[in-house]
DNA sequence: TCCAATAATGAGAATCATTATCAATAAGGG
DNA sequence: CCCTTATTGATAATGATTCTCATTATTGGA
């Protein structure tokens, strides 16, 4: 759970406004990780139809300006987001999509510090298959075909 | 300095084949690290300048899945390109650009396994600030401000 | 509560990176 | 050298994200 109490108030010190819609994507947003701008769109038109895709994109960016929210690469043309919260590590599937959050294995702030960086923002995703399809791929594919370099599944 | 010595024959293995603007571009992205598909494009047109950009991002497709080159999100709307290597970080300066490539430190590939993942990929981006924007910054603005939480910083 | 000022929205056009299409070209084996 | 066909170059198409602008709704004050 997101301090969400605090939303309204840095909006209003900004000179921002408190609206529905905002409300309404970070309440989306805090209850499903890792959604993307489509599927944050459609979750919010089941509950007002009449919001825009435009107003999802927006509201995207400015939460990510307020340090709300984070955005992330999960190896797709398009962005996923979700609470802003310590570092940790994503670990996709690049088969059924999963992902999975690990706190991080190191201090990024520290790491950074030491090579004359003041880490803003992280990015640590881990791309792989996880059990569960390396274990249908299994029982799907001949057995005799070993895994050469290069050799792994690509749908 | 890649082993560009097994690409021809790799290609061979399957069946494509070796030509001018795969071995020039090959060559563009293995003498200059983190380049995106754009400034390929235009190193190569100064040697080749029927060139087409629709070649380069093929290009950059097939070497992509050949596990020669691999592709980074730098906090951009585009990607950027590199030489495949050992599991490193990118520190990211979101001032001026500037990429670090640093050992990672803590190995990938044994953090996934333990999770039931096995990594094929790995995407660690540290995003922040650079020594030298950081001085630079201090100089052009006013030292007066402080720096308040979110408050830094936004070209 | 009502009003005015203006930030925010919704619809759709515009951008930008990347991908697909297809006729012309050029590897590579015979 | 010739044939087969993978690859190229030019350009259209796609898809995500951003911009434009008239309309709507939040907010501070009367």
């Amino acid at each position: 759970m997101a301090d969400r109490v605090s939303m309204p108030e840095r909006l209003r010190a900004e000179g921002k406004r408190v609206t529905r819609e905002r409300e309404l994507l970070l309440e989306i947003i805090d209850a499903n990780p890792h959604l993307d701008a489509s599927e944050i769109y459609d979750r919010a038109r089941g509950v007002n139809p009449r919001i825009g895709l435009a107003t999802v994109y927006r509201t995207l960016r400015l939460l990510e300006t307020m340090d709300v929210i984070d955005s992330n690469d999960l190896g797709e043309d398009h962005s996923h987001y979700e609470m802003r919260q310590d570092d940790h590590v994503h670990l996709v599937c690049s088969e059924c999509g999963a992902v999975l959050d690990v706190a991080a294995p190191f201090d990024p702030r520290a790491f950074g510090r030491r090579r004359g960086f003041e880490i803003r923002q992280t990015r640590l995703e881990l791309v792989g298959v996880c059990d569960d399809c390396r274990a249908k791929s299994r029982g799907e594919h001949r057995p005799d075909l070993g895994s050469g370099p290069g050799a792994g599944p690509r749908p």
